[in-house]
Formats: C-alpha cells, sequence, structure tokens
DNA sequence: CTTCCACCGGAACCGTGGGAAA
DNA sequence: TTTCCCACGGTTCCGGTGGAAG
C-alpha cells in the first residue's frame, strides 16, 4: 500500500523493530570480526561459533542478521533465529531450530523426545550448514543445549546476551567451550553515533522535512545509548504526529514519546505474567519494599480475599526469581532476611 | 556455643494435556 | 477407542544459611 497522503510517514518498516538497514553504522570493527568468523562457510566449512554482549539497543540482534543475510547470498547455507527468553528449555531450542528449518511436517507429534529431535537436527544437517542465532541465550534454562550444538557439525552459532556474564556458574565444558567462541563487544552508542543513525533512519522512514535535525540530536540525548529506544522515540512521534495530521514533528510529541515507551514495556511484560505473578507485583509496588515473610503472608491474604487458590511456597519463591530476573522487582539480602523493592 | 527459625533454591517427582500407535 | 509416550508447570522434599534465642 503506498502512504500517498502521509505527510510525515514515507515507511514505516524503517521505523520498526525487526527492519534490517543496509548499512550499520559505528560497528566497522564487530562487522569486519564477524565477516571473518563466518568466512570458512563459503569454502563449506565450519565457521567460528561467536558470542555477541552488550547493553539492550546496542545493534547486536540487528548486526547477526545482518552479517547472515549478507553470507547468504554468497554461500548456500541455511540459517534461523531463536529468542531464549520464549524457548528456553532444550526441546524448545531444537523444536525452534527444526520449525525455522522447514521440518514442521515431520515433527508434528507432540510426544517426542528431545534426543530424538536432535538425532532429527543431525541428519537435516548433513544436506548442510546452518547457522543459527540464539538471542538472549542468558535466559536459557537448560544451558546443556548449548554443548549439544556446539559438538554438532556444520552447525554455526551466533550467541548474543546483554552481559558475559553467562559464563559464570555454568558447566564447566559447556564455559570452556563458550570461552573458545570469538568474544565481541558491542558498547552503548554514543549520543552522536545515535543521531547518525536515526538521520539515517529518518531518510528511509520519514518524508523530507518531517523532523529537524535538532530534534534528532535530542532524540539521540534522550535514549542513553540504546538504539531501539532512540528509533522506538521517533517512530512513535511520527505516528502522533501522523494522526494529528501535522506535517511536521513537534517538540512536545518528541518529549512524550519517551515515557510511552516505558509505559508499553511494562503494560507487556505485565501481561506475560501469571495471576499470582501479579498479586506478588502489586503487594511490592504498593509497599516500595517488603520483607519475604511479609509479602507471602501478605499474599495469603489477598489471594484468600479474591478467593484464587494459593500456590505452594516454593512455587512462590520461584515467581520472584522470574519477577527479579526480568528485573521487574530487586532483591537484596539472603534467606528469611531477603528484602523485595521495587527498581527505580 | 548450640539450637531454633524461616526462607532460599536444587532436585526428584507428579498430574496434566496432547499427539500417535495399537 | 484405548494405551502409551512425552514435555511442562507446579509440588514435595530437603539440605543450606545465618541471625536470634536459649
Amino acid at each position: 500500500m503506498y502512504d500517498v497522503q502521509n505527510r510525515i510517514i514515507r515507511n514505516l518498516s524503517a521505523l520498526e523493530e525487526h527492519f534490517i538497514p543496509s548499512r550499520l553504522l559505528h560497528r566497522e570493527g564487530q562487522l569486519e570480526a564477524i565477516r571473518d568468523d563466518l568466512q570458512p562457510l563459503i569454502n563449506r566449512r565450519d565457521m567460528r561459533d561467536v558470542f555477541l554482549y552488550g547493553r539492550p539497543g546496542t545493534g547486536k540482534t540487528c548486526m547477526a542478521r545482518y552479517v547472515v543475510e549478507e553470507l547468504k547470498k554468497h554461500a548456500s547455507v541455511k540459517s534461523c533465529y531463536v529468542n531464549c527468553w520464549h524457548n528456553s528449555s532444550r526441546f524448545r531450542v531444537l523444536y525452534s531450530i527444526l520449525e525455522r528449518m522447514g521440518e514442521v511436517l515431520a515433527i508434528h507429534r507432540k510426544g517426542i523426545p528431545t534426543d530424538e529431535l536432535l538425532d532429527i537436527l543431525r541428519s537435516r544437517l548433513k544436506a548442510g550448514h546452518c547457522i543459527v542465532i540464539l538471542d538472549e541465550v542468558d535466559k536459557l534454562e537448560e544451558e546443556g543445549i548449548l554443548y549439544d550444538l556446539t559438538e554438532m557439525e556444520r552447525i554455526g552459532l551466533i550467541l548474543i546476551a546483554n552481559n558475559p556474564e553467562v559464563f559464570f556458574d555454568i558447566d564447566a565444558r559447556i564455559r570452556s567451550r563458550l570461552m573458545a567462541m570469538d568474544n565481541i563487544e558491542f558498547p552503548s552508542y554514543t549520543a552522536i553515533e545515535l543521531a547518525d543513525i536515526l538521520k539515517d533512519r529518518a531518510e528511509l522512514g520519514l518524508l523530507p522535512n518531517a523532523i529537524e535535525k535538532r530534534q534528532i540530536e535530542a532524540i539521540a540525548e534522550m535514549a542513553g545509548g540504546d538504539a531501539r529506544i532512540a528509533i522506538d522515540i521517533m517512530r512513535i512521534s511520527a505516528e502522533d504526529a501522523e494522526s494529528r495530521d501535522l506535517d511536521r514533528i513537534g517538540d512536545n510529541l518528541l518529549a512524550k514519546a519517551l515515557p510511552r515507551i516505558k509505559e508499553k514495556d511494562l503494560e507487556k511484560a505485565v501481561m506475560a505474567l501469571n495471576e499470582h505473578q501479579r498479586v506478588l507485583l502489586g503487594i511490592v509496588k504498593a509497599r516500595q519494599t517488603a520483607k519475604a515473610s511479609d509479602l507471602y503472608e501478605e499474599y495469603g491474604k489477598k489471594v484468600s480475599e479474591a478467593g484464587i487458590k494459593a500456590a505452594n511456597g516454593r512455587t512462590l519463591r520461584k515467581y520472584m526469581e522470574v519477577l527479579v530476573g526480568m528485573k521487574m522487582i530487586g532483591a537484596s539480602g539472603e534467606g528469611r532476611w531477603r528484602e523485595y523493592s521495587i527498581n527505580g
């Protein structure tokens, strides 16, 4: 569909999360390094596995996709992207890989053992190499899958995580394999670098004069080194301006965009919780800080008021673990002196 | 110093639900 | 249809921990 009557947005997809730009600014070193690691695939040899780490919005995922797409123009390899946040078990990771390789029909059976998935994958790989991008690899619950995949021939891994601490308290055999990978750091962008990236996106996604250079610099300053946030601010304020039928983005819309992004992110995260987790989160939020004993006591009260069957104590601790892992709640102290608090 | 207490978290276990084979 | 097999979320069990109480 052509956006003929649009006054702000030229091409919305260029401002969305999964867009892969034709060039990646300020990542020349990383790009070269990964290209070198993938190089052997062109001659049908195994690539060197890579591990990309850095804070959110530093271009890791984008880079991985970019490099894989680029390579596919020169080599016949398959590729698949798996997000370990949603696929955290050994079974789920393998299932996703096979699914993205087009093997769904063959494995419709639900009662299939995980080891059989490994065998299927192994046999499919006889046909050629496959690059697997494992995003948010630090969210994996069964790290053993990393061992399975690293020992498999014709599979190339691109692992992505927020911090290199995935290496800590992990099985030594797996750790040594991770250490042997090419570890590539993605530092946060500076405001100047972010402004360059935004200029590129604005050229693709927005109509001329929809946004001023000065405003782009302001967004870059706001985003705190996070390209995802920067581009989101631009997209949301552009959509806002478009819906108000303006012919340029107003400064007031820019200022409104950042809190809206945070709000949306939180909303999305809360949606993913179950009712017990929401009760727990609500209690900590209301009190700002809660000792474990008080938290569980109040949970019991709230839940019986609402007529919900209380979850087992161990289950509650697992729920709290999830909440803390999502950074929605902070935790300090040990044992019965553990105290939970609201972040930020 | 020893025992107790209340929570933490790993591991084994169980019930459930869905798909396939008999 | 029944029977079997499996993954998965939740539960049960239990050793660990460290300040408080005796």
